[in-house]
DNA sequence: TGTACATCAGTGAACGCGCGTTCACTGATGTAC
DNA sequence: TGTACATCAGTGAACGCGCGTTCACTGATGTAC
Protein backbone atom coordinates (compact mmCIF):
# COMPACT_ATOMS: atom_id res chain seq x y z
CA UNK A 1 0.00 0.00 0.00
CA UNK A 2 2.60 2.91 -1.43
CA UNK A 3 1.39 6.45 -1.41
CA UNK A 4 0.44 7.20 -5.11
CA UNK A 5 1.50 10.19 -6.44
CA UNK A 6 -1.90 11.66 -6.28
CA UNK A 7 -1.98 10.93 -2.19
CA UNK A 8 1.46 12.63 -1.59
CA UNK A 9 0.66 15.63 -2.78
CA UNK A 10 -2.72 15.90 -1.43
CA UNK A 11 -0.96 15.90 1.72
CA UNK A 12 1.13 18.67 0.66
CA UNK A 13 -0.92 20.95 -0.17
CA UNK A 14 -3.45 20.43 2.89
CA UNK A 15 -0.35 21.07 5.21
CA UNK A 16 0.88 24.38 2.45
CA UNK A 17 -3.04 25.25 3.57
CA UNK A 18 -2.38 25.02 7.15
CA UNK A 19 0.96 26.87 6.83
CA UNK A 20 -0.28 29.28 5.19
CA UNK A 21 -3.17 29.83 7.16
CA UNK A 22 -0.58 30.39 10.21
CA UNK A 23 1.05 33.20 8.04
CA UNK A 24 -2.48 34.99 7.50
CA UNK A 25 -3.14 34.51 11.15
CA UNK A 26 0.39 36.25 12.06
CA UNK A 27 -0.57 38.99 9.91
CA UNK A 28 -4.19 39.82 10.58
CA UNK A 29 -4.87 37.60 13.39
CA UNK A 30 -7.10 34.61 13.52
CA UNK A 31 -10.52 36.24 13.34
CA UNK A 32 -9.77 37.88 10.22
CA UNK A 33 -8.32 34.42 8.71
CA UNK A 34 -10.09 33.83 5.59
CA UNK A 35 -9.88 30.50 2.91
CA UNK A 36 -9.90 33.12 -0.05
CA UNK A 37 -7.17 35.40 1.06
CA UNK A 38 -5.49 31.63 1.45
CA UNK A 39 -6.00 30.57 -1.76
CA UNK A 40 -5.26 33.88 -3.25
CA UNK A 41 -1.99 33.62 -1.07
CA UNK A 42 -1.03 29.95 -2.58
CA UNK A 43 -2.12 30.88 -6.78
CA UNK A 44 -5.41 28.69 -6.04
CA UNK A 45 -9.09 29.89 -6.47
CA UNK A 46 -11.24 29.33 -3.44
CA UNK A 47 -13.30 26.90 -4.29
CA UNK A 48 -10.36 24.59 -4.59
CA UNK A 49 -9.44 24.19 -0.59
CA UNK A 50 -13.24 22.61 -0.66
CA UNK A 51 -11.59 19.64 -1.77
CA UNK A 52 -9.37 19.57 1.79
CA UNK A 53 -11.79 21.23 4.50
CA UNK A 54 -15.75 20.81 4.54
CA UNK A 55 -15.72 24.43 5.15
CA UNK A 56 -13.93 27.18 7.06
CA UNK A 57 -14.88 26.55 10.83
CA UNK A 58 -13.40 22.68 9.83
CA UNK A 59 -9.77 24.15 9.25
CA UNK A 60 -9.76 26.67 12.32
CA UNK A 61 -10.64 23.80 14.46
CA UNK A 62 -7.25 21.95 12.81
CA UNK A 63 -5.34 24.93 13.87
CA UNK A 64 -6.43 24.90 17.45
CA UNK A 65 -5.88 21.39 18.03
CA UNK A 66 -2.69 21.34 16.34
CA UNK A 67 -1.54 24.61 17.98
CA UNK A 68 -2.50 22.64 21.44
CA UNK A 69 -0.21 19.78 20.73
CA UNK A 70 2.34 21.46 19.43
CA UNK A 71 2.52 23.56 22.88
CA UNK A 72 2.07 20.22 24.85
CA UNK A 73 4.85 18.90 22.76
CA UNK A 74 7.00 21.59 23.80
CA UNK A 75 6.62 22.14 27.24
CA UNK A 76 7.03 18.11 27.64
CA UNK A 77 10.37 18.10 25.54
CA UNK A 78 11.79 20.82 27.72
CA UNK A 79 10.81 18.92 31.39
CA UNK A 80 11.81 15.60 29.88
CA UNK A 81 15.23 17.12 28.97
CA UNK A 82 15.90 17.85 33.06
CA UNK A 83 16.72 14.92 35.31
CA UNK A 84 13.66 12.83 36.79
CA UNK A 85 14.00 13.89 40.58
CA UNK A 86 14.61 17.79 39.78
CA UNK A 87 11.56 19.16 40.22
CA UNK A 88 12.65 22.53 40.46
CA UNK A 89 14.42 22.50 37.22
CA UNK A 90 11.29 20.10 35.59
CA UNK A 91 8.96 22.72 36.65
CA UNK A 92 10.97 25.98 35.24
CA UNK A 93 12.34 24.18 32.42
CA UNK A 94 8.42 23.50 31.31
CA UNK A 95 7.00 27.10 32.21
CA UNK A 96 9.81 28.63 30.29
CA UNK A 97 8.89 26.81 27.48
CA UNK A 98 5.16 27.67 27.87
CA UNK A 99 6.00 31.54 27.31
CA UNK A 100 8.80 30.58 24.23
CA UNK A 101 5.87 29.04 22.44
CA UNK A 102 3.92 31.73 22.95
CA UNK A 103 6.18 34.28 21.75
CA UNK A 104 7.66 32.69 18.90
CA UNK A 105 3.86 31.90 17.74
CA UNK A 106 1.74 34.53 19.21
CA UNK A 107 -1.09 33.96 16.91
CA UNK A 108 -1.50 30.46 18.13
CA UNK A 109 -1.06 31.40 21.21
CA UNK A 110 -4.24 33.82 20.74
CA UNK A 111 -6.04 31.03 18.70
CA UNK A 112 -6.25 28.90 21.30
CA UNK A 113 -6.44 30.92 24.56
CA UNK A 114 -7.67 34.53 22.96
CA UNK A 115 -10.74 35.55 22.04
CA UNK A 116 -12.71 33.10 20.96
CA UNK A 117 -13.51 33.61 17.03
CA UNK A 118 -16.91 35.53 16.61
CA UNK A 119 -19.40 33.11 15.08
CA UNK A 120 -17.28 30.11 15.56
CA UNK A 121 -17.71 27.13 17.90
CA UNK A 122 -15.06 24.88 18.51
CA UNK A 123 -16.24 21.12 18.59
CA UNK A 124 -15.64 19.71 22.10
CA UNK A 125 -14.78 16.26 21.36
CA UNK A 126 -11.67 17.34 19.51
CA UNK A 127 -10.15 20.32 21.29
CA UNK A 128 -11.22 19.29 24.80
CA UNK A 129 -7.96 16.01 24.73
CA UNK A 130 -5.55 18.21 23.07
CA UNK A 131 -6.00 21.01 25.70
CA UNK A 132 -5.71 18.90 28.62
CA UNK A 133 -2.32 18.03 27.29
CA UNK A 134 -1.10 21.50 28.07
CA UNK A 135 -2.36 21.20 32.03
CA UNK A 136 -1.31 17.93 32.17
CA UNK A 137 2.29 18.74 31.12
CA UNK A 138 1.90 20.89 34.28
CA UNK A 139 -0.01 18.63 36.30
CA UNK A 140 2.49 15.46 36.13
CA UNK A 141 5.45 17.54 37.37
CA UNK A 142 3.67 18.62 40.46
CA UNK A 143 2.06 15.63 40.78
CA UNK A 144 5.68 13.04 41.10
CA UNK A 145 6.90 15.99 43.08
CA UNK A 146 3.80 15.66 45.36
CA UNK A 147 4.82 11.22 45.79
CA UNK A 148 8.46 12.10 46.14
CA UNK A 149 7.32 13.88 49.00
CA UNK A 150 9.07 16.98 47.47
CA UNK A 151 5.99 19.18 46.44
CA UNK A 152 4.82 22.36 49.38
CA UNK A 153 1.02 22.32 48.71
CA UNK A 154 -0.10 25.58 49.88
CA UNK A 155 -2.81 25.62 52.63
CA UNK A 156 -5.48 27.57 50.96
CA UNK A 157 -5.70 24.85 48.15
CA UNK A 158 -6.43 22.63 50.54
CA UNK A 159 -9.60 23.75 51.74
CA UNK A 160 -11.78 22.39 48.84
CA UNK A 161 -15.55 22.67 48.84
CA UNK A 162 -18.11 20.30 47.84
CA UNK A 163 -18.78 21.53 44.76
CA UNK A 164 -15.11 21.59 43.40
CA UNK A 165 -14.46 17.81 44.93
CA UNK A 166 -17.06 16.32 42.77
CA UNK A 167 -15.55 18.33 39.49
CA UNK A 168 -12.14 17.40 40.79
CA UNK A 169 -13.21 13.51 41.84
CA UNK A 170 -14.04 12.96 37.95
CA UNK A 171 -10.69 13.58 36.93
CA UNK A 172 -8.80 12.11 40.00
CA UNK A 173 -10.47 8.79 39.04
CA UNK A 174 -9.22 9.15 35.60
CA UNK A 175 -5.45 9.01 36.07
CA UNK A 176 -3.72 6.10 37.12
CA UNK A 177 -2.05 7.38 40.37
CA UNK A 178 -3.20 8.48 43.81
CA UNK A 179 -3.85 12.25 43.14
CA UNK A 180 -4.82 15.13 45.98
CA UNK A 181 -7.70 16.49 45.32
CA UNK A 182 -5.16 20.11 46.03
CA UNK A 183 -2.62 18.75 43.42
CA UNK A 184 -5.40 19.30 40.34
CA UNK A 185 -6.63 22.85 41.96
CA UNK A 186 -3.35 24.10 42.18
CA UNK A 187 -2.59 22.74 38.66
CA UNK A 188 -5.46 25.48 37.77
CA UNK A 189 -4.11 27.66 38.92
CA UNK A 190 -0.52 27.84 38.34
CA UNK A 191 -1.88 27.31 34.41
CA UNK A 192 -3.67 30.93 35.41
CA UNK A 193 -0.61 32.58 36.73
CA UNK A 194 1.44 31.10 33.88
CA UNK A 195 -1.24 32.19 31.53
CA UNK A 196 -1.74 35.64 32.77
CA UNK A 197 1.40 36.88 32.80
CA UNK A 198 2.76 36.05 29.15
CA UNK A 199 -0.54 37.33 28.10
CA UNK A 200 -0.25 40.95 29.93
CA UNK A 201 3.71 40.72 27.72
CA UNK A 202 2.04 39.67 24.91
CA UNK A 203 -0.34 42.56 24.90
CA UNK A 204 1.32 44.99 26.69
CA UNK A 205 -0.93 45.15 29.85
CA UNK A 206 2.28 46.30 32.39
CA UNK A 207 4.59 48.47 32.90
CA UNK A 208 6.24 49.23 29.42
CA UNK A 209 9.57 47.63 29.48
CA UNK A 210 8.99 45.69 33.01
CA UNK A 211 7.56 42.00 31.27
CA UNK A 212 10.54 42.47 28.41
CA UNK A 213 12.19 39.52 27.44
CA UNK A 214 10.44 37.32 30.05
CA UNK A 215 11.80 39.32 32.88
CA UNK A 216 8.83 39.25 34.66
CA UNK A 217 7.75 36.10 33.57
CA UNK A 218 10.84 34.78 35.14
CA UNK A 219 10.62 36.03 38.54
CA UNK A 220 6.81 34.57 38.88
CA UNK A 221 8.05 30.84 38.26
CA UNK A 222 10.72 32.04 40.96
CA UNK A 223 7.78 33.20 42.85
CA UNK A 224 6.07 30.16 42.35
CA UNK A 225 9.08 27.60 42.70
CA UNK A 226 9.23 29.11 45.97
CA UNK A 227 5.85 28.89 47.08
CA UNK A 228 5.86 24.77 46.10
CA UNK A 229 9.08 24.81 48.01
CA UNK A 230 11.01 23.68 45.15
CA UNK A 231 14.65 24.64 46.32
CA UNK B 1 -25.12 78.63 29.13
CA UNK B 2 -27.80 76.34 29.56
CA UNK B 3 -28.27 73.37 26.74
CA UNK B 4 -30.29 73.45 23.79
CA UNK B 5 -32.53 70.67 23.25
CA UNK B 6 -30.11 69.80 20.30
CA UNK B 7 -27.31 69.81 22.36
CA UNK B 8 -29.54 67.11 25.34
CA UNK B 9 -30.65 64.90 22.03
CA UNK B 10 -27.11 64.75 20.63
CA UNK B 11 -25.84 63.53 24.03
CA UNK B 12 -28.52 61.11 24.51
CA UNK B 13 -28.13 59.60 21.31
CA UNK B 14 -24.71 59.53 21.78
CA UNK B 15 -25.13 57.31 23.99
CA UNK B 16 -27.65 55.11 23.42
CA UNK B 17 -25.16 54.49 20.43
CA UNK B 18 -22.43 52.77 22.48
CA UNK B 19 -25.21 51.17 24.71
CA UNK B 20 -26.39 49.43 21.44
CA UNK B 21 -22.90 48.94 20.45
CA UNK B 22 -22.20 47.10 23.68
CA UNK B 23 -24.91 45.17 23.15
CA UNK B 24 -23.40 44.08 19.91
CA UNK B 25 -20.56 42.85 21.25
CA UNK B 26 -22.67 40.84 23.62
CA UNK B 27 -23.68 39.17 20.57
CA UNK B 28 -21.55 38.41 18.21
CA UNK B 29 -18.03 39.58 19.65
CA UNK B 30 -16.14 42.58 19.70
CA UNK B 31 -14.76 41.58 16.53
CA UNK B 32 -17.69 41.71 14.71
CA UNK B 33 -18.68 44.77 15.93
CA UNK B 34 -20.40 47.17 12.92
CA UNK B 35 -21.51 50.80 11.94
CA UNK B 36 -23.95 49.54 10.06
CA UNK B 37 -25.78 46.90 12.41
CA UNK B 38 -25.26 49.43 15.06
CA UNK B 39 -27.74 51.71 13.10
CA UNK B 40 -29.95 49.03 12.05
CA UNK B 41 -30.42 48.54 15.20
CA UNK B 42 -31.40 52.35 16.06
CA UNK B 43 -33.29 52.39 13.26
CA UNK B 44 -30.58 54.87 11.13
CA UNK B 45 -28.81 54.76 8.61
CA UNK B 46 -25.18 54.16 9.00
CA UNK B 47 -23.92 57.67 7.72
CA UNK B 48 -25.93 58.91 10.59
CA UNK B 49 -23.56 57.68 13.02
CA UNK B 50 -20.76 59.74 11.11
CA UNK B 51 -22.16 62.71 12.96
CA UNK B 52 -20.69 61.64 16.06
CA UNK B 53 -18.03 59.71 15.55
CA UNK B 54 -15.44 60.12 12.84
CA UNK B 55 -14.94 56.62 12.43
CA UNK B 56 -15.47 53.05 13.38
CA UNK B 57 -11.84 53.18 15.35
CA UNK B 58 -13.06 56.33 17.46
CA UNK B 59 -16.45 54.44 18.62
CA UNK B 60 -14.26 51.30 19.56
CA UNK B 61 -11.22 53.81 21.39
CA UNK B 62 -14.63 54.95 23.20
CA UNK B 63 -16.07 51.77 24.49
CA UNK B 64 -12.72 50.78 25.80
CA UNK B 65 -11.93 54.08 27.40
CA UNK B 66 -15.19 53.65 29.20
CA UNK B 67 -15.24 50.28 29.81
CA UNK B 68 -11.58 50.50 31.47
CA UNK B 69 -13.18 53.07 33.69
CA UNK B 70 -16.18 51.26 34.88
CA UNK B 71 -14.03 48.30 35.88
CA UNK B 72 -11.64 50.70 38.08
CA UNK B 73 -14.61 52.44 39.66
CA UNK B 74 -16.59 49.10 40.22
CA UNK B 75 -12.78 48.21 42.37
CA UNK B 76 -12.43 51.40 43.97
CA UNK B 77 -16.08 51.20 45.15
CA UNK B 78 -15.63 47.83 46.46
CA UNK B 79 -12.45 48.65 48.30
CA UNK B 80 -14.07 51.95 49.69
CA UNK B 81 -16.38 50.08 51.68
CA UNK B 82 -14.22 48.62 53.88
CA UNK B 83 -12.55 49.68 57.02
CA UNK B 84 -9.14 51.78 55.93
CA UNK B 85 -7.08 49.20 57.81
CA UNK B 86 -8.74 46.00 56.77
CA UNK B 87 -6.35 45.16 54.18
CA UNK B 88 -7.46 41.86 53.55
CA UNK B 89 -11.20 42.83 53.25
CA UNK B 90 -10.30 45.44 51.21
CA UNK B 91 -7.99 43.10 48.62
CA UNK B 92 -10.41 40.94 48.70
CA UNK B 93 -13.27 43.25 47.95
CA UNK B 94 -11.44 44.65 44.99
CA UNK B 95 -10.74 41.12 43.84
CA UNK B 96 -14.14 40.07 44.08
CA UNK B 97 -15.33 43.14 42.43
CA UNK B 98 -12.95 42.91 39.77
CA UNK B 99 -14.23 39.12 38.88
CA UNK B 100 -17.80 40.05 39.26
CA UNK B 101 -17.25 42.59 36.56
CA UNK B 102 -15.73 40.50 33.98
CA UNK B 103 -18.79 38.20 34.77
CA UNK B 104 -21.32 40.71 34.46
CA UNK B 105 -19.43 41.96 31.44
CA UNK B 106 -17.67 39.21 29.23
CA UNK B 107 -17.51 41.36 26.14
CA UNK B 108 -16.37 44.69 27.35
CA UNK B 109 -13.34 42.63 29.70
CA UNK B 110 -12.95 40.47 26.21
CA UNK B 111 -12.72 44.43 25.00
CA UNK B 112 -9.86 45.27 26.92
CA UNK B 113 -8.07 42.51 27.84
CA UNK B 114 -8.68 39.87 25.07
CA UNK B 115 -7.07 39.46 22.06
CA UNK B 116 -7.04 43.02 20.15
CA UNK B 117 -9.37 43.63 17.41
CA UNK B 118 -7.47 43.17 14.14
CA UNK B 119 -7.09 46.03 11.68
CA UNK B 120 -7.28 48.19 15.70
CA UNK B 121 -4.70 49.88 16.89
CA UNK B 122 -5.60 51.17 20.11
CA UNK B 123 -4.26 54.52 20.55
CA UNK B 124 -1.98 54.82 23.91
CA UNK B 125 -2.12 58.31 24.94
CA UNK B 126 -6.22 57.32 25.06
CA UNK B 127 -6.13 54.52 27.07
CA UNK B 128 -2.65 54.23 28.88
CA UNK B 129 -4.61 56.20 31.73
CA UNK B 130 -7.77 54.37 32.23
CA UNK B 131 -5.88 51.10 31.72
CA UNK B 132 -3.92 51.95 34.66
CA UNK B 133 -6.44 53.05 36.69
CA UNK B 134 -7.49 48.82 36.96
CA UNK B 135 -3.75 48.89 38.21
CA UNK B 136 -3.76 51.00 40.51
CA UNK B 137 -6.66 50.18 42.14
CA UNK B 138 -4.54 46.97 43.40
CA UNK B 139 -1.27 48.93 43.77
CA UNK B 140 -2.89 51.32 46.40
CA UNK B 141 -4.39 48.68 49.08
CA UNK B 142 -0.51 46.42 48.40
CA UNK B 143 1.15 49.77 49.12
CA UNK B 144 -0.86 51.48 51.86
CA UNK B 145 -0.64 47.98 53.81
CA UNK B 146 3.35 48.41 52.68
CA UNK B 147 3.49 51.63 54.63
CA UNK B 148 1.22 49.87 57.84
CA UNK B 149 4.33 47.35 57.86
CA UNK B 150 1.36 44.56 57.42
CA UNK B 151 2.18 43.31 54.06
CA UNK B 152 4.43 40.57 53.39
CA UNK B 153 6.20 41.16 50.00
CA UNK B 154 7.47 37.36 49.34
CA UNK B 155 10.91 37.06 48.92
CA UNK B 156 11.03 36.44 44.80
CA UNK B 157 10.06 39.40 44.05
CA UNK B 158 12.70 41.77 46.07
CA UNK B 159 15.65 40.04 43.16
CA UNK B 160 15.05 42.90 41.02
CA UNK B 161 17.02 42.85 37.86
CA UNK B 162 18.63 46.16 36.56
CA UNK B 163 16.49 46.33 34.10
CA UNK B 164 13.33 46.03 35.64
CA UNK B 165 14.60 48.35 37.84
CA UNK B 166 14.87 51.10 35.90
CA UNK B 167 10.81 50.66 34.32
CA UNK B 168 9.88 50.44 37.67
CA UNK B 169 11.46 53.42 39.37
CA UNK B 170 10.12 55.50 36.21
CA UNK B 171 6.94 54.74 37.91
CA UNK B 172 7.55 54.75 41.21
CA UNK B 173 9.00 58.42 40.79
CA UNK B 174 5.76 59.63 39.54
CA UNK B 175 3.92 58.34 42.66
CA UNK B 176 3.21 60.95 45.80
CA UNK B 177 4.50 58.49 48.57
CA UNK B 178 7.10 56.31 48.76
CA UNK B 179 6.77 53.00 47.12
CA UNK B 180 9.09 49.72 47.11
CA UNK B 181 10.19 48.26 43.53
CA UNK B 182 8.90 44.95 44.67
CA UNK B 183 5.37 46.54 45.09
CA UNK B 184 5.21 47.67 42.10
CA UNK B 185 6.25 44.32 40.42
CA UNK B 186 3.87 42.46 43.26
CA UNK B 187 0.94 44.54 41.86
CA UNK B 188 1.56 43.23 38.24
CA UNK B 189 1.75 39.59 39.07
CA UNK B 190 -1.15 39.74 41.24
CA UNK B 191 -3.46 40.91 38.61
CA UNK B 192 -2.00 38.39 36.01
CA UNK B 193 -3.35 35.80 38.79
CA UNK B 194 -6.65 37.22 38.50
CA UNK B 195 -6.77 37.86 35.04
CA UNK B 196 -5.71 34.53 33.99
CA UNK B 197 -8.19 32.53 36.51
CA UNK B 198 -11.47 34.94 35.43
CA UNK B 199 -10.20 33.96 31.93
CA UNK B 200 -9.90 31.05 31.98
CA UNK B 201 -13.41 30.69 34.03
CA UNK B 202 -15.19 33.00 31.42
CA UNK B 203 -13.74 30.76 28.76
CA UNK B 204 -13.79 27.06 30.27
CA UNK B 205 -9.74 27.14 30.30
CA UNK B 206 -9.92 24.61 33.45
CA UNK B 207 -11.69 21.12 34.05
CA UNK B 208 -15.66 21.47 34.02
CA UNK B 209 -17.33 22.42 37.06
CA UNK B 210 -13.94 23.39 39.02
CA UNK B 211 -14.22 27.27 38.22
CA UNK B 212 -18.35 27.70 38.27
CA UNK B 213 -19.67 30.48 39.72
CA UNK B 214 -15.96 31.61 40.70
CA UNK B 215 -14.84 29.04 43.49
CA UNK B 216 -11.61 28.48 42.26
CA UNK B 217 -11.54 32.39 41.88
CA UNK B 218 -12.12 32.77 45.60
CA UNK B 219 -9.98 29.90 46.38
CA UNK B 220 -6.74 31.98 44.70
CA UNK B 221 -7.60 35.01 45.85
CA UNK B 222 -7.75 33.38 49.78
CA UNK B 223 -4.20 31.84 48.50
CA UNK B 224 -2.94 35.75 47.40
CA UNK B 225 -4.01 36.90 50.42
CA UNK B 226 -2.14 34.04 52.72
CA UNK B 227 0.73 34.70 50.35
CA UNK B 228 0.71 38.49 51.56
CA UNK B 229 0.21 37.99 54.99
CA UNK B 230 -3.40 39.57 55.42
CA UNK B 231 -4.64 37.32 58.18
C1' DT C 1 -43.29 88.62 18.19
C1' DG C 2 -41.88 87.75 13.55
C1' DT C 3 -38.69 87.06 9.95
C1' DA C 4 -34.29 85.83 7.62
C1' DC C 5 -30.61 83.13 8.02
C1' DA C 6 -27.31 79.58 9.90
C1' DT C 7 -26.59 75.21 11.84
C1' DC C 8 -26.71 70.49 11.79
C1' DA C 9 -29.06 65.58 12.29
C1' DG C 10 -30.20 62.38 9.26
C1' DT C 11 -31.15 60.40 4.28
C1' DG C 12 -30.40 57.77 0.07
C1' DA C 13 -27.54 56.54 -3.45
C1' DA C 14 -23.26 55.10 -4.58
C1' DC C 15 -18.18 53.31 -4.49
C1' DG C 16 -15.26 49.55 -4.03
C1' DC C 17 -14.29 46.01 -1.32
C1' DG C 18 -14.18 41.16 0.71
C1' DC C 19 -16.45 37.10 2.36
C1' DG C 20 -18.20 31.69 2.36
C1' DT C 21 -20.20 28.59 -0.41
C1' DT C 22 -22.50 26.06 -4.69
C1' DC C 23 -22.25 24.25 -9.14
C1' DA C 24 -21.32 22.47 -13.65
C1' DC C 25 -17.11 21.94 -15.93
C1' DT C 26 -12.17 20.53 -17.67
C1' DG C 27 -8.20 18.04 -17.80
C1' DA C 28 -4.64 15.54 -15.58
C1' DT C 29 -3.64 11.30 -12.84
C1' DG C 30 -4.44 6.64 -11.76
C1' DT C 31 -6.49 1.81 -12.50
C1' DA C 32 -8.18 -2.54 -14.67
C1' DC C 33 -7.87 -5.41 -18.33
C1' DT D 1 2.50 -2.00 -23.45
C1' DG D 2 -1.82 0.02 -24.82
C1' DT D 3 -6.49 1.32 -24.29
C1' DA D 4 -10.94 2.42 -21.94
C1' DC D 5 -12.66 4.11 -18.05
C1' DA D 6 -12.88 6.15 -13.23
C1' DT D 7 -11.24 9.35 -10.01
C1' DC D 8 -10.49 13.74 -8.42
C1' DA D 9 -7.81 18.48 -8.08
C1' DG D 10 -8.77 22.66 -9.53
C1' DT D 11 -11.47 26.38 -12.44
C1' DG D 12 -14.63 30.16 -13.39
C1' DA D 13 -18.92 32.05 -12.89
C1' DA D 14 -22.34 33.04 -9.88
C1' DC D 15 -25.30 33.80 -5.47
C1' DG D 16 -26.28 36.64 -1.73
C1' DC D 17 -24.36 38.82 1.79
C1' DG D 18 -22.16 42.58 4.72
C1' DC D 19 -18.80 46.10 5.41
C1' DG D 20 -16.76 51.39 6.03
C1' DT D 21 -16.98 55.55 4.04
C1' DT D 22 -18.19 59.75 0.73
C1' DC D 23 -21.30 62.95 -1.01
C1' DA D 24 -24.95 66.03 -2.31
C1' DC D 25 -29.30 66.64 -0.35
C1' DT D 26 -33.55 67.80 2.82
C1' DG D 27 -35.81 69.52 6.54
C1' DA D 28 -36.07 70.45 11.32
C1' DT D 29 -34.00 73.21 15.12
C1' DG D 30 -31.86 77.24 16.81
C1' DT D 31 -30.18 82.28 16.57
C1' DA D 32 -29.88 87.30 15.62
C1' DC D 33 -32.19 91.28 14.80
Amino acid sequence: MTQTRRELRRKETEAEIKTVARQQMAEVGAAALSLRSIAREMGLTAPALYRYFPNRDALVTELIVEAYQALAAAMQAADAAQARDDFHGRFQALALAFREWAVQHPQDFALIYGTPIPGYEAPREQTVAPASQVLQAIGSVLIEAWQAGRLNLPQAYQEISPTMHTAVTEIIQSLPTAVPAAGIVLTMTIWARLYGVVWGELYEHFIPGLAESGVLYQMEVAAICAELGFS
